[in-house]
DNA sequence: TAGGAGATTAGAATAGTTCTAAACTTAGAT
DNA sequence: ATCTAAGTTTAGAACTATTCTAATCTCCTA
């Protein structure tokens, strides 16, 4: 059970979605995408540069920032904000879904938004068309099948 | 249907309160909770400190932040953060509840708790412990009955 | 009616992000 | 291959919301 890489993407996989994309490949917008589409979970800008600069890439923060805004655009990277940090938070995942906030990590996971039923009974002059749900509690890893506590 | 003064407090039933909250009342902060616990409807510090300067009262905005930070540590108050707005908006429904938020207007409604269900079926790792919902969308004053759209 | 805790204040500091404007790179058009 | 214009990167300044600092003020109490 190792660290899942999620989807791995080669170099030129990445040059295609970006051209796909409207955005132009350059060699920093190629790293950016390695870790935010390939590694990182839920990163922040400031852990895409702290990234970067490990790994043979001295990229500055602004660059970053642009980028990190150019595939928000882009669609290809969600930007969101939940209320236990100021940090924006940056989203491959793009199809709607909800997140569960780890109280003693601040760790994110995603839950789907099939596993979670909202109904709201408001008066008709509320017209939903949608939610935003952070769900927080705590996360145990290693759970053995039917622990009691 | 004139603009709902919520709760009226005396001067000083603000005072009791304070006191009985453990904080000594002065006149900036009786002048404060006027307004936020009277009037305001999820005000922002910057709201408050411009409600002040047009009510006969200079206060600086150190005061107002001192002042808020204080209520909420005394339980009067609740400081919320959503995904639209940078700044902490002041809450002084001390009930847990959701919000509705209106995308064109940005003004933010109380939804009770028991108004909306929500239910996960997580992976048993994830014990929840709360919600943080916000529900958004189109408010639509002077509905009538029945109307089609 | 002093002493001292606590409150207020102006302004400096901080954190996260965006802006500015100059330098660099790239993609075409010749 | 060369030129040019558009697009990209960069360092550092600017910005916004909030907190901190340290001096002054207020108010309770003995
Ligand atoms: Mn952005
Ligand atoms: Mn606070
Ligand atoms: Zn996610
Ligand atoms: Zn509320």
């Amino acid at each position: 059970m190792k660290p899942s890489k999620k989807h791995c993407l080669t170099q030129q996989e990445i040059e295609e979605q970006l051209r796909g994309a409207g955005v132009q490949p350059t060699l920093q917008r190629i790293l950016i995408c390695q870790f935010v589409l390939c590694e990182a979970d839920h990163p922040t800008a400031e852990e895409v540069h702290l990234w970067a600069e490990k790994n043979l890439a001295k990229i500055s923060l602004a660059t970053v920032y642009n980028t990190l805004n150019t595939l928000v655009d882009a669609g290809l990277l969600k930007e969101l904000k939940f209320p236990h940090s100021d940090k924006v938070i940056y989203d491959d995942n793009m199809e709607e879904h909800y997140h569960f906030l780890d109280r003693k990590s601040g760790k994110l996971f995603d839950i789907a938004k099939g596993d979670v039923k909202i109904s709201a009974q408001l008066a008709k002059q509320f017209q939903i068309q949608g939610f935003d749900l952070l769900i927080n509690g705590n996360y145990q890893r290693d759970l053995k099948k039917g622990g009691s506590l």
